[in-house]
DNA sequence: TCCGATACTGTCCTTTAGTCCAATAGCGGT
DNA sequence: ACCGCTATTGGACTAAAGGACAGTATCGGA
């Protein structure tokens, strides 16, 4: 059916802070569509490859949370200035299906583009040494959190899992923004029960106050 | 139809405990060896696929470990009855370039191929799955509804284009945890400036208070 | 039955946050 | 010089948040 010649005109997209592109990203696409960062308007086509490169003083999640939020289901592909593992295993836990070098080879990126179109997952040469080498050393226990699922979401799952039933539903409605007097409202109880899962909540999670508590819920920040 | 007609003869290698393929494996590979796990001749042409199929007794990891070392670098695809996200885990950290299920169509069972011959890794449905679902409770709780929420976070960037250079400082670093005294610091100004800059924010963000403002720089609130 | 965990509520109290009322000063454009 | 925008700060005030005590009630297990 639609096996081969995937790659087409406007199939793919890069996104720089600068909104340009390198010259080895044109050469290898060179039909691709190249924006800035904080000016995505609009859904892309189904299908389309987004190329996300980290630059700038934003954190590296929250930009590619803000690409996600705005592109909603497209496949993300990191394009890391200086490739480092655990932000790749950060993106990846953030929903990206690829992490390379932003300075690859033409060559290089097509075959990143052919994976990730696939449907698979582009790791990069250092994680890919990564794994390769705890083949070697530790065969008796693999840690497992040495995975595509960062550890920060792990030990936050963890915590989580911490509280208890009314603490986790007052931890999650003041992620979404809620004061202490809605939670109460909502949940039919008095502002001051509220408080009282509230600090109970801080403790547990070593947050100091609800802002901290949303990023750590939301997943903005690693405990 | 029009398929991949790159993979050749030779090319596959399917272990499974009988040293029996299931049929789809044949109609996706026509001209793949089939052996038994234990009878592994060293000498696989490079590039060759192996495909092993986890089975019996013997734990996966000790299956996986041992045909890596039988067969030295070549690329391993895991075949599990019932894919487990945990053995999924495990079998890349030992080395696995691939973790799908036995029972796979031979269409997905080319498209596996495809990406794990062109470097990439596959890490399965349900990995893909866990993946996506923690992106997306991190970004909202909210059911997907991508389409208003892009619409809304467009309007959200117009609205931060609208902060003075000061406003925009100050309400990234809120959107970080940070309270005003911290960012009073930071900016070298006194926690009176930082409340009139915050409050200006409010009013061009349209944000109650500095969590709902956090919430819309990190992109987890549409307005 | 006693105990621990959970849920709920109370009163004080201190600290932050947020919003009014202002004011001063620099900077660029007209 | 005048105007608008930006950055800065002050004082005073209300509301909310968070902590430090303490107390009651339920429920399931050891």
């Amino acid at each position: 059916m639609v096996a081969s010649r995937k790659i087409r005109s406007g199939e793919h997209l890069f996104v720089s802070p600068s909104g340009q592109a390198l010259p080895r990203w044109i050469e290898a696409f060179p039909d691709a569509d190249v924006i800035a960062t904080g000016s995505i308007a609009k859904r892309q086509p189904v299908g389309t490859l987004i190329w996300l490169r980290l630059e700038g003083e934003l954190p590296a999640l929250q930009q590619l949370t803000a690409l996600k939020q705005a592109v909603g289901t497209a496949r993300v592909i990191i394009l890391a200035n200086q490739p480092d593992n655990e932000e790749a295993l950060a993106m990846f836990s953030a929903g990206a299906r690829g992490y390379c070098n932003a300075h690859a080879s033409a060559a290089n990126l097509r075959q990143v583009a052919k994976v990730v179109q696939a449907g698979g997952l582009w790791i990069g040469e250092a994680l890919m040494q990564r794994l390769l080498a705890a083949t070697q050393s530790a065969m008796s226990h693999i840690p497992v959190d040495a995975l595509p699922v960062s550890k920060a979401t792990r030990a936050a799952a963890d915590r989580l899992a911490s509280l208890t039933g009314r603490e986790q539903e007052v931890a999650r409605t003041i992620a979404k923004g809620a004061s202490n007097k809605e939670i109460a409202r909502q949940l039919g109880i008095t502002e001051r029960t509220v408080k009282a899962h509230v600090g109970a909540v801080f403790q547990k999670l070593d947050a100091r106050d609800r802002l901290h508590l949303a990023l750590i819920i939301n997943g903005q920040r690693p405990i």
